[in-house]
DNA sequence: TAAATACTAAACTGTTTAGTACAGTATCTA
DNA sequence: TAGATACTGTACTAAACAGTTTAGTATTTA
């Protein structure tokens, strides 16, 4: 059913899957770092040392270039709910906390995000398509781990959700609001971790 | 010593001050809408009802009529720290809290946002301003509140900014990322209010 | 009234961009 | 080997855009 399979038998050359990566990681690199206006067809063809009809054979155009793009960061860099995490109640959250500090460390993640917020009224779908599997996918994660916890009746806990939300943005809000502003980070990881650890301590405090 | 004053004196015919106004106005509408980028100085000339010589002859260029966009907005929208809140701990945030989901809830606020964190990377100044005036004036009345909270003995808070932010986005952190991705809101007002009581209930738990 | 400046409309420059066309070459399958 | 498709390089189109110029008109102060 894929878009490959629904086509007649294939003959002749085939697209070079290296030359679609190729083009692929440059639009990456001019779309996250430019924007979707500012960003050029023709860099992206340069970079990925391809002429740009071949781009054009790749991709339908410069839209569905960038969905490509923002959907195969998205998969690549989504925060894994399958990770190993300690069963102790702060411990577990200090780890997830952790997980998170390194992803709003990267540049590609924030870029993604700047890029997301600043085309969300013109890109609606992507903006969706980014929530759910970037920041939603967070939230659930530390809502499931909530929830077993709340299971075991480790925590009192009402509504997972909504206290994953708190303790996400009580430790990560303003790191992740000055990323997105491009603002110089206020604490250094040590730092961080120490953060954690109050925050942590502050969260449970609440539910226990 | 202003650009008007430093000038010899005024002679012959002087620049509109309402075209000046309408200018921007056109201004606002569509950089904020459309993003720098992709935002016309010929529609920003013709929205105004002005011919785009006359852009030219009161702005530098479309960097500097960005520039007093972002400035102008910042200016007309900074959270209010003079705003009368009650001294009841409960009661206070609860008001501040209130003030910030009206700010979170126009249209040119999230829009600023989203332009602001769009361009960061391009326009690094003016995202330092906006953050200043904006985020960083928020947070600095919560912390202005908490420490007279702690100084009166009324709260046991040690870092009054910490304690600030961790408010800030416990109570509008969600709102604020989903807002700024242009995503539907989960809370009608009347959750929203239910949501801050609970939320500050919590927080208050913490240093009471 | 005269000098000075603001403003308009329209044309224009020079640049950049997305996307296409084409002729030649390379690489695949049958 | 032959037919098919990929890919290159270059040139091209058509449109948009920032910014300038010009010639003429409007509005101000002295």
């Amino acid at each position: 059913m894929s878009s490959k399979e629904s086509k007649k038998v294939a003959t002749g050359r085939p697209k070079s899957e290296e030359k679609r990566s190729a083009m692929l990681y440059a639009a990456g690199c001019e779309f996250l770092t430019k924007g979707y206006e500012a960003a050029s067809i023709d860099a992206i063809a340069e970079m990925a040392g391809v002429s740009k009809a071949t781009v054009y054979s790749h991709f339908k155009g410069k839209e569905d270039l960038f969905q490509n793009v923002i959907k195969g960061k998205v998969e690549s860099y989504a925060f894994d709910g399958e990770h190993k995490v300690s069963d102790d109640p702060r411990e577990g959250l200090c780890q997830i906390a952790m997980r998170l500090y390194e992803l709003l460390n990267d540049d590609d993640v924030i870029n993604m995000h700047r890029v997301v917020v600043g085309e969300s009224m013109r890109h609606h779908d992507m903006a969706e398509l980014f929530y759910k599997n970037g920041p939603q996918k967070t939230l659930d994660t530390i809502a499931h781990f909530l929830q077993g916890q709340a299971d075991r009746k480790r925590l009192h806990i009402d509504n997972a959700n909504q206290a994953a939300s708190q303790y996400m943005y009580m430790v990560a809000g303003e790191m992740l609001m000055r990323s997105m502003m491009n603002l110089p980070m206020k604490m250094k990881k040590k730092d961080f971790v120490q953060h954690v650890e109050n925050t942590t301590s502050q969260f449970l405090s609440l539910y226990q």
